[in-house]
DNA sequence: CTACAATTGACAACATATTGCCAACTTGGA
DNA sequence: TCCAAGTTGGCAATATGTTGTCAATTGTAG
C-alpha cells in the first residue's frame, strides 16, 4: 500500500524531470543567446572548462552522459567559432586533446558569471536542506540507470 | 556564505536533471521498444489517455509543455500506426478532437502496466519522504520557469 | 456587421540527440 | 611479436525538440 504510493511519487518525479528539463534548456538558450551560443554548446564548454586537463571528444561525452557523436558535432561547431584549441594526444593518434581557446575561456567566464547570478536569483525560495535532498535523490536515481 | 553555497547546490541539481533526463528517455525508449514506439510518442499517448475528454493538438501541447508543432508531428506518426481516433470539434473547424483508438488504449495499458512495475523496482532504494521532497522542489522550480 | 488580434494546423528550416557503419588506432593476451 | 577485441573519429540516417511563416478560423470590440 505504502510502497505503491511511493512508486507513484517516483513516477511523478520522473514526469516532472521531463517537463523541467525542457524549461531549463529554454532558460539556458536565453542566457547564452547574447554570446551567440546555445545551451547544448554551453554544456560542452562547461565540461571542457571544468576538466582537470584537456580531454578527447570521447572523454567529454562520457562526462556529459551523451553519445560521442553528439559531442563531436557540438565540438565541431564550437570550434568553427574559434572557441576551442586542439593538440596532439600522445596516447592516441586520432583522438586530439581539446581545451578552450582564449576567447573560449572568455565566453565561458561570462556565461558562468551570468549563470551564478541566475542561480542565486532562482534558488531564493528553496531551503538548502531541500535542495540537498533533491540533489542526493537525483544522483542516486542517475546512478541506477548509468551504463 | 550560506546563500552562495545554496545556489551552487541549485546549479548542481540542474546539471543532474539534464543528465538524468537523458537517461530516463533511454529507459522509456527501452520499455516502449517492444510495442514499436518511443518515449516521446508514449508521452503523447499518456497525455491523451489521462485527459478528461478528447483534446486538440494544441491542448495536448500545452499539457505537455511542448510546442504545438512538436506534438502535431508526433500525433501524425502515432495516427499512422492506428493508435488514434479523430472527431470533429464543435468549437473549431480545423482543430479536431483526438482520442485513443481501441488499439491505442490497448498499447497504452500495456505500457502503463510495464511502467508501474518499472517504477516499483526502481523506487526501492528511496524513502517516500525524500521522493516527496524532491517532487515538491521540482514542481516549484518548474513553476518559476513556466510561461 | 466589420475589422483586427489571437489561435490553430500545415509546412519548413534548424538544432540536438540517438544508433549504425567503417576504417584507423590502441590494448591485452597468447 | 602477432592478432583479436575494443575504442575512436568521421559520416550518415532517424527521431524529436525549437522557431518561423502562412492561411484558415475564432473571438472580441466598435
Amino acid at each position: 500500500m505504502s510502497k505503491a504510493d511511493k512508486s507513484e511519487v517516483f513516477t511523478n518525479v520522473i514526469l516532472e524531470i521531463f517537463k523541467l528539463g525542457g524549461l531549463l534548456i529554454s532558460e539556458g538558450d536565453q542566457l547564452s543567446k547574447e554570446y551567440g551560443t546555445t545551451s547544448a554548446r554551453w554544456k560542452v564548454l562547461g565540461a571542457i572548462a571544468l576538466a582537470d586537463s584537456p580531454q578527447t571528444v570521447s572523454q567529454i561525452a562520457k562526462t556529459m552522459g551523451l553519445s560521442r557523436q553528439a559531442v563531436q558535432r557540438l565540438v565541431d561547431v564550437i570550434s568553427k567559432e574559434g572557441l576551442l584549441e586542439f593538440r596532439a594526444n600522445p596516447v592516441h593518434k586520432k583522438a586530439r586533446l581539446i581545451s578552450l581557446s582564449d576567447s573560449g575561456m572568455d565566453i565561458y567566464a561570462k556565461l558562468d558569471k551570468k549563470q551564478v547570478r541566475w542561480a542565486k536569483d532562482n534558488s531564493l525560495n528553496f531551503s538548502k536542506k531541500d535542495l540537498q535532498t533533491t540533489l542526493s535523490v537525483l544522483k542516486d536515481v542517475s546512478r541506477q540507470f548509468e551504463p
